[in-house]
RNA sequence: GGCCCCUUCGUCUAAGGGUUAGGACGCGGCCCUUUCACGGCUGAAAUACGGGUUCGAAUCCCGUAGGGGUCACCA
């Protein structure tokens, strides 16, 4: 479980569950036989997110399917921040991601692994290839390789690193020179990925390049970090976007190199935005964070991310028990989807209807503190949980209902809307004025007592109830639409209820 | 451009050889109603196109078109 942030971050050592598991290769490749049986019902997955800026949707939903799945299984989910490009990594969005993740209720076994604490076991990996002949040194510069792919396009050829040094003896380069280290991947015939989502996917051996797995600066690159990480934190499921099926490949190259055990593998597809492009900064709000503050509820958007391409029949509403219970990759489409705040808002009202009530005056609360300039007194938050009940079935996020309490708080007189202004005519403050008579002769401030009152008044004007209801709701919370007029009455007390109603009648 | 993937109402999806192609959001109408919501009923709305295979295709095969992803000493 993940729940305390400062654990982690102020601690020495950031990985120890990891350490232990370091050399866990060498035993278990010496013990075959009580490696091959037990290994089916171990179901780990991990969410390896790159911090380089806030949790955007898509992540989420990797997220949540690698939790998911995990859960399902009874197995581990863990999680790995992959902050290797130092330049682009900050603290704040390893913060901001941790945060979005708590919101939607995610926790991860074990500790995070950092991946740039790991370079001396990704380096030692890459010499192990080297040493094994599974792995060369290029003494190419970035330079030379630029030229490379400039010719390889004028010449429209597809651009792949050309192998030049993969069967040059390393004494030919210049005393001293800098080199990287290639994989040496096979030239013939072809691999195929069994893929959970995508189905069998093949590509030819000829398409896969000697990439780089140790920069020559002796930084691991970002494909051998993945490899070494996944193996060693034992994950036996990488589900991920589908923008890694190609990566797919190449992993899986290395992975048989070293003779590990290959992962099953699951590329879900990317959300798109509502032009059908890959998610950017010009579909504009992206982050969980900003959803969050749109007054959008955890569990809402757990739900509308885990129907995004996944669908369980006709279920539309599902729990987060529901969800680990029915969550299978089989269930996951193999297109985009494209992201829809209408249907997110939708959700979000069923789930708002459905909240406990003291939990949503708590969530409620900042937002109308913001509006009125002032914290909530406890007799205003006991006030708030009171109508919480007729507020929330209105609302569609916590924006709304933090607008829609503010009438309760507001100080007398009270400043109409422009419609509720219009609404009280002459006619309407002259039927105000018998209302506030009759309502100021009632003992019994009840629901139904104040009902009876108003009802007969109406009768005996013939007019229908709106024609009083209306401007009642006008001078009682300065606005046109409001929950029932007798709830309204009843939480704003007899006393308050009276005052509101004359102070319009006075105006005249 | 090379390689890989995708294609059912506007959107998310169900239907895995035989259904009037179902549900949800959104949109329209009606009902409920003191406003606004909720809710109920209801309407319009889809198998990208073209060929096959089959008694029968949204479903299997091929092609076309469109869309997406990916091609770094980034992750």
């Amino acid at each position: 479980m993940v729940r305390n942030r400062c654990l982690w971050r102020s601690s020495g050592s950031l990985y120890p569950a990891f350490q232990k598991n370091y050399h866990r290769d060498k035993a278990s490749v010496n013990s075959k036989d009580t490696e091959q049986p037990k290994q089916t019902n171990a179901v780990v997955t991990r969410f390896a997110p790159s911090p380089t800026g806030f949790l955007h949707i898509g992540g989420a939903r990797t997220a949540m399917f690698n939790w998911l799945f995990a859960r399902h299984h009874g197995g581990k989910a863990l999680l790995r921040i992959e902050d290797t490009d130092k330049a682009r990594s900050t603290q704040e969005a390893i913060d901001a991601i941790l945060e979005g993740l708590d919101w939607l209720g995610l926790d991860w076994d074990d500790e995070p692994v950092f991946q740039s604490a790991r370079a001396d076991r990704h380096a030692e990996v890459a010499h192990q290839l080297l040493a094994s002949g599974n792995a060369y040194k290029c003494f190419a510069t970035s330079e030379e390789l630029t030229a490379m792919r400039e010719q390889q396009r004028a010449e429209k050829k597809p651009m792949r690193y050309d192998g030049r040094w993969r069967d040059r003896d390393p004494s030919e380069a210049p005393e001293g020179a800098p080199y990287a280290i290639r994989l040496k991947t096979e030239t013939a015939g072809k691999v195929t990925i069994a893929d959970k989502v995508q189905g069998d996917v093949s590509v030819q051996n000829s398409e896969i390049d000697d990439f780089i797995l140790l920069r020559s600066d002796g930084s691991p690159t970002y494909m051998l970090a993945v490899v070494v990480d996944d193996h060693d934190m034992g994950v036996t499921h990488l589900i991920r976007g589908d923008d890694h099926l190609n990566n797919a490949f190449r992993q899986l190259a290395l992975i048989r190199a070293m003779g590990w055990a290959e992962p099953v593998y699951a590329h879900i597809p990317l959300i798109h935005g509502n032009d059908g492009a890959k998610l950017s900064k010009r579909h504009g709000a992206l982050g969980v964070d900003a959803y969050r503050d749109m007054g959008i509820l955890p569990d809402a958007m757990f739900n509308y991310l885990l129907r995004l391409g996944w669908g369980h029949g006709d279920d539309e509403i599902i729990s987060r028990e529901q969800a680990i219970q029915w969550f299978a990759l089989e269930g996951v489409g193999k297109s985009p989807s494209r992201f829809d705040t209408k249907k997110l808002q939708n959700l979000n009202g069923h789930y708002m209807r459905d909240a406990d009530d003291a939990a949503l005056v708590q969530l409620a609360t900042p937002w109308i503190e913001k509006d009125l300039g002032r914290s909530l007194s406890d007799a205003d938050s006991q006030l708030l949980g009171q109508a919480m009940p007729v507020l929330k079935s209105r609302a569609k996020n916590l924006i709304e209902l933090a607008d829609s309490s503010l009438f309760l708080f507001k100080k007398r007189p009270l400043v109409l809307d422009e419609r509720a202004e219009n609404l009280l005519d002459d006619d309407a403050r002259t039927l105000l004025k018998s209302i506030h008579l009759a309502l100021n002769d009632l003992d019994d401030w009840t629901l139904e007592a104040t009902e009876e009152v108003i009802k007969a008044i109406a009768e005996s004007a013939e007019l229908g109830l709106g024609k009083l209801a209306q401007p009642m709701r006008a001078a009682l919370t300065g606005s046109t639409s409001s929950p029932g007029i007798f709830d309204v009455l009843i939480l704003l007390g007899k006393e308050e209820s009276l005052g509101r109603l004359a102070d319009q009648i006075e105006k005249t």
